[in-house]
DNA sequence: ATACAAATGTGATGTGGGTCACGCAATAAA
DNA sequence: TTTATTGCGTGACCCACATCACATTTGTAT
């Protein structure tokens, strides 16, 4: 937290009372395709995942959100526009809740936490275009070695069809992929 | 640029003051592999694109570039890193430079640019969020039809081997896709 | 106008990964 | 313990798209 901006104590307290902790049980939904969305969620301590669901049909998953990270459905939460995509709790999860309306009130009253959120979309920025990139150059299996070099603990806490619809493969090839 | 934040006729002129107009002609590179990266881009005319390429072989592109669009490699830009990503000029174009530097300056100096750039980079976010499910859901020709709806002034600016390289798809796929 | 490079179209053929179908754990519920 | 439910592995087959090869057009420089 404290990586990217200083605040003192007093700053950090009134930033913190913003926030709401709530706990989520392993496979509870979190934000649901047509929810009104007003909140983003910083993870504690379990995973979260956010995804998109296809015609009814086909999952895939935009971000896993461990301890550390932030998720919601971003264009959702900025637009005010109903949920297209879903949130929620692969493994039971202590999470921080922040409004939107308070992180635009917090970015207004204090410069440091403006900046923070600056910062911190401009990482997911780049995180985002990277991932992209290896979609458009690599095959699954470099996808795959990739995303268990960078979250070893997913092999763990995250079944693997999860991990085919973080890949975009369908489970079958993933399944295919280790044996080799 | 006044849609998302207001400034004062004197703030106004002050954060025009650390842009430097720049022009470029068609062809001409604007950041390349290896550079020291300190310098966004805003197009005023003509269209840039940002891309990186493989082994020095296949060309992915990033981002088509025309007015009122910014555009750099952020990763090198944020973190000080050389260029992986390249920048260059597919229409003459005449474009704001602005420095890493001066952004950040500006952005502690005035509240309201610093929330304008935490509110561009947002709406960036949102769009590569957008970009990224449609290459995971979508085939070539869904993604190409929704390309020409939203830059309809690509099909004459840009040659179509590009069209085929933002994609991700070979020039020859993309040409059987419109004969048809 | 001529020459050369870049961009585009089109066939033939190969392949990564999807889909369908089934069997077999492993966990959860009764 | 029994019974569902969910997760996982594996074969057979298919398709969207890549790759290679070559022809044709368009743009650009001399």
């Amino acid at each position: 937290l404290s990586k990217t901006i200083r605040l003192t104590d007093e700053q950090f307290s009134y930033l913190f009372s913003h926030f709401t902790r709530l706990s989520f049980k392993k496979g509870q939904a979190i934000i649901s395709e047509g929810d009104k969305v007003d909140h983003e969620y910083f993870v504690l301590s379990g995973c979260l995942k956010s995804f998109f669901i296809n015609n009814e049909v086909k999952m895939f998953i935009l971000q896993f959100a461990m301890a550390t990270w932030w998720t919601s459905d971003y264009n959702a939460l900025y637009s005010g526009n109903r949920a297209t995509i879903n949130v929620d709790c692969i493994a039971d999860a202590e999470v921080l809740a922040l409004s939107n309306n308070d992180r635009e009130k917090l970015c207004n009253e204090v410069p440091a936490i403006n900046s923070f959120f600056r910062l911190r979309t401009n990482k997911g920025f780049v995180a985002l275009q990277k991932r992209l990139l290896s979609f458009m150059n690599s095959d699954a299996k470099h996808r795959y070695e990739e995303l268990m070099q960078q979250y070893p603990e997913l092999y763990n806490t995250a079944p693997k069809h999860l991990i085919a619809a973080y890949l975009g493969v369908s489970r079958e090839t993933l399944s295919r992929l280790y044996n080799s």
